[in-house]
DNA sequence: TATCATTTATGACTAAAGTCAGTTTATGGG
DNA sequence: CCCATAAACTGACTTTAGTCATAAATGATA
């Protein structure tokens, strides 16, 4: 989880059924077949039934015969679609987590200071986690380590996003001069979401208010803008050295 | 998890055995009896013969059944000391992980740059995952959210120690002027394990290379060591403000 | 349409975590 | 020393995720 950019392929081909030898190739736009049809609309069901029951009686306290019969299949089917039921948890919510992202982007204020840019997207999804705290906690941990090669993928899409969305809010201020040049914006966006996320992390297992949770975060992201190093300290150069201070 | 320093006390009560009620508090050294000696190494061979067991066979591999009969108790006694095989997982290795950073941050390069100080502890810590790998998949995502308010104490302690230890690096820096003194020690460390606790994330997720994982997690640290804010531009002020600009 | 290969579906079954009613062991007082 | 009470222990049992041999459905071909 949470890969930088440039990643190697994954070693889990997604295995393509071997079926439609000559139709799909030929040029034709090939509507899919209703083997396909069934598949798709099977997946949904799914994943709606999932959605909901998660939804209303909490990841735990669901089973998995329960989904599998809302969504009306045998119980071994599920497993088709899902290789288990933390697999399902994360197809379910993937998405409503990327659009709560780039929902967030899309009205970030445009003029404003960086910090209060950072604030509002990352207060809406706070605003989104703060709906149901049980299953955001349940979801979190399943994301920390992902087995199959799909849910990955599907975590590297959502991390792209929000990476990108964060660089190109600094890369802005870079320009206008607001920030200095010298940073990486994604390593940076990289930085700035960590902090987001293990305050999000701490703010979910309890014990701290709201309030102060976001009175924090925004210290620390100040903290993070602003930097540390005295103004005017000259910088470690970019190399390794060990213990040597040049000047 | 990852709490922030001021939390109130934990719900769950420790409910602490009755039956000795005029002995303990009679200001007498009162050495525990065979019930507590026996608890304790009890509890000893069951951390034991887990500790070996996740070590050989790996985490997912290694029943509770074969814990149990390893460490000579019945399967059901297993889970008075643990209340889940996970709380077993998080048992076992806590006293490992502060052990291994309190080592780190004991032979921290004295006169060293910051950056160089922070990757000596953060690299001893990598060293102390590379060496099980899926154990330590296995206990972060555990560590991700915690059930048992014991484990949860256990964890607090683990970060006081951390960001502690960061801190007070942090506030040396600052004391010979390297570092601002603007920014909150405290928080500051926050900041910074957030960012190798993400990084570290994504390299055992795979896909990445140790060494260009260490590469740039050095990066990121730099990053929020010299901030990001151009030398010179005044800051956005410490309060509430929407999309005005002073200035 | 009939045939056959391939994909998809199924639910009885397996395995393992975790529970609990009943048993054993420690403790402190008489 | 013996009894009463609380604590600690136990393994048969329950529950549930996940498997797998078998069956049904689909699509290509003639």
């Amino acid at each position: 989880m949470f890969c930088t950019d440039a990643m190697t392929r994954e070693g889990g081909e997604v295995v393509e059924p071997k079926l439609k030898k000559a139709r799909a190739n030929s040029g034709i736009s090939t509507r899919p077949g209703r083997r396909e049809r069934n598949k798709q609309e099977k997946r949904a069901r799914i994943v709606g039934a999932a959605r909901e029951l998660f939804g209303t009686k909490g990841f735990a306290e669901t089973t998995t015969q329960e989904i599998a019969e809302k969504a009306d299949i045998g119980t071994g089917t599920l497993f088709l679609y899902a290789k288990s039921k933390e697999d399902l948890l994360v197809m379910v919510f993937k998405d409503e987590m990327l659009e709560t992202f780039l929902a967030a982007f899309k009205k970030v204020p445009a003029g404003a200071p960086f910090a209060d840019q950072l604030m509002h997207v990352f207060g809406m999804m706070i605003a989104y986690h703060a709906k149901d705290v049980e299953l955001s906690r349940a979801l979190l941990k399943e994301i920390t380590v992902l087995r199959t090669p799909e849910r990955r993928q599907d975590l590297r899409t959502l991390m792209r996003a929000i990476y990108g969305g964060i660089a190109d809010l600094v890369a802005a201020h870079q320009k206008t001069g607001n920030f200095r040049s010298g940073a990486n914006p994604l390593l940076a966006a990289e930085n700035l979401f960590a902090v987001y996320y293990l305050s999000l992390l701490g703010w979910l297992g309890g014990q701290i208010p709201k309030q102060k949770f976001i009175r924090e975060l925004r210290a620390k992201l100040d903290i993070t803008i602003e930097g540390l190093a005295a103004p005017g300290t000259p910088k470690p150069a970019a190399s390794k050295q060990k213990t040597s201070r040049k000047s």
